[in-house]
DNA sequence: TTTGAGGTGCTAATATTTTAGCATGCTAAT
DNA sequence: ATTAGCATGCTAAAATATTAGCACCTCAAA
């Protein structure tokens, strides 16, 4: 059972809604969704996903409750590995500029004193 | 004309082969696509992308390359704001993190020098 | 001047995705 | 015990996306 790639439009934009929330219900999903399709659309759409073995779900009282099969981890290294390749030619230092840039307003002295940090305990670990 | 346009599967991955190339033809983006389908196939997408708005080509010499429409900021921006509301709660730290990991083997002592440079210079011009 | 290679546009068939509807089951309140 | 609310599973229609095929154009080589 292999994590296959290919996610069609509406199966993206649920597994970004679940990502992002952790863990979500098929109401929940819906309420997040663009364009939004009936209640049984999306179920039905999440059973498709748990049997693509993209989502896995627990039963939570009456209702299904919907998380990513894959461990946050790899999602987050592999989203981020195909982004810095597609958009910043696999150049770090390129990501870090576009992220600060983005950023900017929101980081107060002591985030850019623990970016720093960040830096320098890699630099010491990396060798 | 909007460009906020979701994208099928088939034309996300000619998108991202495009970004990487920064241009490309239909050739190019056929020899790159998994599981590839015939060059007709190929340039009915293209066109699909172009009508949409994603993308733009040019003549040069017989053939048509393509770039995408909007500028690679842009583009990169909205990816990476994207990315990090997903997968990492929207802190720029975790991203970084999460970065270095990923990079820890390709990082000279040069490269961390210029990432703090990059931070330091952040939060100079951030206040 | 004919031919072949390598482009293009357009169109229509096929496959997949997306959607809603219907039957059913459980629980709590009347 | 009946009913209303809210969940599920399954099925099949409708909408989109994906695909390949055909006709044609241009250029360069034989």
């Amino acid at each position: 059972m292999k994590t296959e790639k290919s996610l069609s439009r509406r199966e993206r934009q649920i597994m970004d809604i679940v990502y992002e929330m952790k863990e979500a219900s098929a109401l929940q999903v819906l309420e997040r969704l663009p364009a939004p399709p009936s209640y049984s659309t999306v179920r039905a759409l999440l059973r498709v996903l748990e049997q693509k073995g993209h989502l896995v779900h627990r039963q939570d009282g009456p209702r299904y409750v919907f998380t990513p099969r894959l461990p946050k981890d790899k999602a987050r290294r592999s989203a981020l590995t195909h982004l810095m390749r597609t958009f910043f030619d696999g150049s770090t230092e390129d990501v870090v500029a576009a992220l600060l840039d983005i950023s900017e307003d929101n980081l107060s002295e002591d985030d850019y004193r623990r970016l720093t940090e960040l830096i320098e305990r890699a630099r010491k670990e990396g060798r």
